[in-house]
DNA sequence: TCATTAAATTGTT
DNA sequence: AACAATTTAATGA
């Protein structure tokens, strides 16, 4: 079994945008990239911290804490390895607009500020990428604001798998992820038991299958759009 | 290689 | 939250 990259530079090869750099870039990246370690329940990064780095997860797995300018709107993105984040503050010369803490014991790769901007003006297709992975985020804060049953723990379970699965799922990866049913509990705000209901009404609608330590993805599209039931059909 | 044990994960109450 | 059942990993003969 292929579970995990195992040293920096693999992970670095492994990831969609890097397929599309060339040599040279690639180099750079290679060379500016630097890997560090988080224990279970430590912060990646803060909130309100200056913003240095762009940040992929490379084995493990964190959530994402943010914040609606109303203030209570907490909504917890998961990111599995093979995603990266914080292009949204780079982008506007900011500080951090959410806390990033890792649910399991997280090793995480760090591409300093000036290698990532070099890359946005050198490099169309990561530029492309860029505007993907922002555009996915823009639609699920939008679902998150059109719909105010968002209380539903089944849909948001299935949208956070959904959302790690965007950034994981293209390259070929494996669509099996190993993830706990307690951390998907974590990552939707749920317990672990109900949780594992949202898991199984999931699995009976043929969107996934369970497995031992993880989840294997059969339809991300129907999980993307998955809307709770109210009545028997 | 196979059997036993321990640890982690899952399903249920 | 607590318990039982199941799976994987580890150990030793």
């Amino acid at each position: 079994m292929t579970t995990t990259p195992q040293t920096l530079l693999e992970h670095l090869r492994g990831t969609i945008w890097a397929r599309t750099l060339t040599a040279p870039e690639m180099a750079r990246v290679e060379a500016d990239c630097t890997e560090h370690f988080v224990p279970k329940g430590g912060f990646v990064c803060r909130k309100g911290e200056a913003l240095v780095c762009w940040i992929g997860i490379i084995d493990g797995l964190v959530k994402m804490n943010n914040f609606s300018p109303s203030g209570k709107n907490v909504t917890f993105t998961g990111v599995a390895p093979g995603g990266w984040f914080g292009e949204g503050s780079l982008l506007k010369d900011d500080t951090r607009k959410y806390d990033v803490i890792a649910l399991r014991d997280t090793r995480i790769a760090r591409m300093p500020r000036a290698t990532f901007e070099w890359l946005l003006e050198n490099s169309l297709p990561f530029t492309r990428f860029l505007l993907m992975q922002l555009n996915e985020r823009l639609g699920q804060f939008i679902g998150q604001i059109e719909y105010d049953r968002m209380l539903d723990v089944d849909t948001r379970v299935a949208r956070s798998l959904a959302a790690m699965f965007n950034a994981h799922l293209y390259p070929g990866i494996d669509e099996l992820v190993p993830i706990s049913q307690e951390e998907i509990g974590y990552l939707s705000g749920a317990s672990r038991q109900r949780a594992n209901q949202a898991l199984q009404l999931l699995e009976k609608q043929g969107l996934l299958r369970l497995d031992y330590g993880g989840i294997r993805v059969l339809d991300l599209e129907g999980l993307r759009h998955f809307e709770a039931q109210s009545g028997v059909s």
